[in-house]
DNA sequence: ATTGTGGCCTGCCCGC
DNA sequence: TGCGGGCAGGCCACAA
C-alpha cells in the first residue's frame, strides 16, 4: 500500500509534470474529489495553469498551481497508483491488484503536450481535494526529530503503534511500516505509548529513520525484512519464536512476543 | 482533549 | 464452474 516510501516516488515522479500547461481535466468518478470539490472548480482551477511544486507531507502529495493561491492534495489510500506520461510511480503495491484497468483511473490530468498525470485507484479509498490542511498532519517521519518523536508519544496511553500511525501525531508510517520498526527497534506494539524509556525513544527514532530510508532505496514499503513473514505460521528471523497477530488500533499487527517488548 | 470503533470502497482468494 | 464470505487498511465520522 502507499505509504511513506511509495508517496515519495510518486512526488519525484509528479515532478516530470510540472511547468506544463493542462488542456483538459477527466474525472473519472466524482466520489474521487474529496470535501465538496467539484469538476467544475477543478477545471476552473487547472485548465490553462501548470503545476509549480510537488511536496510531500507524509502520505500527502500536495501540488502547487503557478500563481495561484491554491493546492491540489492528492491522498492515495490502499490502492492509489499515480502515473505520469505511462510511467508508474511504483511497480507492486502490496494489497493491490497488479492489473492495470482503465476504468481505475478517477482523475486525469491532459497536458497541451500530449502527456498526462493520472490518478489510478481500484478502491476509491484515495481522493483528491482542494488546499488540503497540511497543519492537521504532525512531523513528517523521515524528517521528524528525537525531540519530536518524543512530544508525539509522550503522555500517550493509546498502545504505541496506534501512535505511530495517526497521521495527525507523525505523518507518514502506515501498517507495514508500523510492523516493520517496531520489529526491528524490539518494541512490542501493544506498549503505551507514553511508556517509552529515554532509550527506547532513541532506539525507535534510529529504526523509524533507518526503515524508511531503506524501503525508499529498495523500493516499496512491502519490502521489509517482517513482509513474508507477514502471516499465519510466520517466524521471527532473529529468535525463531512464531509471530504473533493481534489488532492493535482496528489493524493487523505482526509481531514477535520473545523479542519485541 | 484522547481513545476506540465502525463504515466506506472493491479486488482477490478460499471453500463449497 | 460459480458463488458467498472474509480479508486487506487509510481515512473519516462519531461515541464515550
Amino acid at each position: 500500500m502507499p505509504e511513506l516510501p511509495e508517496v515519495e516516488a510518486y512526488r519525484q515522479l509528479a515532478e516530470r509534470a510540472l511547468h506544463r500547461p493542462v488542456a483538459q481535466v477527466r474525472v473519472g468518478d466524482r466520489r474521487f474529489l474529496r470535501g465538496g470539490l467539484s469538476p467544475a472548480r477543478l477545471r476552473w482551477l487547472l485548465v490553462g495553469a501548470q503545476l509549480s511544486a510537488a511536496r510531500r507531507k507524509g502520505k500527502l502529495l500536495v501540488l502547487d498551481v503557478e500563481g495561484r493561491p491554491h493546492r491540489l492534495g492528492l491522498r492515495f489510500g490502499m490502492t492509489g497508483r499515480l502515473r505520469v506520461d505511462g510511467v508508474d510511480g511504483v511497480e507492486r503495491l502490496a494489497f493491490a491488484s497488479q492489473r492495470r484497468v482503465r476504468r481505475w483511473d478517477r482523475l486525469r490530468l491532459e497536458f497541451r503536450d500530449g502527456g498526462s498525470l493520472v490518478m489510478n485507484d481500484a478502491r476509491l479509498l484515495g481522493g483528491v481535494s482542494l488546499d488540503p490542511d497540511e497543519s492537521a498532519l504532525g512531523p513528517d517521519a523521515l524528517e521528524v526529530t528525537l525531540a519530536q518523536l518524543r512530544r508525539a508519544l509522550s503522555g500517550s496511553s493509546a498502545p504505541l503503534k496506534a501512535r505511530l500511525l495517526d497521521q495527525s501525531k507523525l505523518a507518514g508510517v502506515g501498517n507495514l511500516v508500523g510492523d516493520e520498526v517496531l520489529y526491528r527497534a524490539s518494541l512490542a506494539p501493544t506498549r503505551p505509548a507514553g511508556s517509552l524509556s529515554a532509550a527506547e525513544q532513541r532506539r525507535l527514532h534510529h529504526h523509524l529513520r533507518g526503515t524508511l530510508t531503506e524501503l525508499m532505496a529498495a523500493g516499496g514499503s512491502h519490502l521489509g525484512r517482517l513482509m513474508p513473514e507477514r502471516q499465519l505460521g510466520g517466524r521471527c528471523l532473529r529468535c525463531g519464536a512464531e509471530l504473533r497477530r493481534s489488532t492493535i488500533g482496528g489493524r493487523t499487527s505482526w509481531w514477535c512476543p520473545a523479542h519485541q517488548r
